[in-house]
DNA sequence: GTCTATATATAGATAGAC
DNA sequence: GTCTATCTATATATAGAC
């Protein structure tokens, strides 16, 4: 868990991260890595043995953030956080037209290793658990429809979102994914 | 118009095609293609200058593609239009969890020359478009509720598909976008 | 239209010195 | 922990023969 144990190997993973939502898993290397650090490539074997060792890293770091994320916004109302998950993804959007890491490894998922496939998943459904369980909660507090599908409407939600962030960078408008998810969360009102 | 000219050029852009939706733009070269072929991929430079050539090829055959299509069902009721939509989409989930070329196309974005680039937010443009109209003629017809906004309902169902087949990927389960363009179609039904 | 041969660049990875 | 040096594989692309 100890994940700060150094510093070039946590920046690796920032920077791994933001290439990931920018040109996607197979647009960048060690090498730009390397260069972004100020470093040589070979020296990244030492903190990664390949760059699948890397991928994974990558994974269970950004995952780690998502666990300490959903521990801050715990006590909030289901609505709010629904709402703090249009912020976390419209700063992507803002940021360069990012997409989302997991949206972005599913295009290369065919050429990952098992392993990391395997965790992109795994991390996939901890992701749509916290939905179900935070529109479930909502029913029950009558903040959404009693007439909502929570599985089928978090579908719906990842979709939208992951949908909505290659969207926005297609039209250059990060306002599009907010518009579309503010669309969701209406469409969701209206049942 | 007559991209029929020559066998192994238009069995090339099948080909790319279907790499782009399986491993992406970055995820296959000119050495696949010719393997597939049976030609060496020198042979490749005839028909296609460069990579980035070939990627424009392919937008625009798949761009006549569509407009083939469209005309095709241009006959249809508003409903039954949407409902070939999701046909064609489903087919990409069930034929090896393809993504949308044009989903495949955005990650890469920003690698891709200005040309290419301006191709594929054009056709991505052309869709949207025939989506609007769709949209407002079923609202003509009260096909569709008089309550929905033809732009905003065009993105979230555009969204929807983007990430729709992405979930499927994940999930190894194309029944997923099939489930989530039902429900988006119903939350629209249900204004 | 397809081939061989080749050029050039880059990617992922390792060995071993410092 | 970072370096130099090196290996092997692959990608894009071109020249020129058949």
């Amino acid at each position: 868990m100890n994940d700060l144990e150094n510093k070039t190997k946590t920046e690796a993973l920032r920077l791994a991260r933001s290439y990931l939502q920018t040109v996607g898993y197979n647009g960048f290397s060690f090498q730009h890595l390397a260069d972004d650090l100020g470093i040589k490539k070979a020296s990244l074997h030492y903190y990664f043995k390949s760059k699948d060792d890397l991928g994974l890293a990558l994974v269970e770091y950004y995952q780690a953030g998502f666990e300490r994320w959903a521990m801050q916004v715990a006590e909030l109302t289901p609505k709010k956080k629904l709402q703090a998950v249009v912020e976390v993804f419209s700063r992507f959007a803002e940021d360069d037209f990012k997409v989302c890491p997991m949206g972005a490894l599913s295009i290369d998922l065919k050429v990952l290793s098992k392993k990391l496939k395997h965790k992109v998943l795994e991390f996939h459904n901890m992701q749509r658990d916290w939905l179900v369980e935070t529109l479930k909660q909502g029913k029950k507090t009558k903040e959404f429809s009693s007439h909502i599908d929570p599985e089928a409407v978090a579908d719906i939600w990842m979709a939208s979102t992951q949908g909505g962030l290659i969207i926005s960078r297609l039209r250059s408008d990060s306002q599009c994914l907010k518009s579309i998810l503010k669309g969701v969360q209406k469409l969701i009102g209206a049942l």
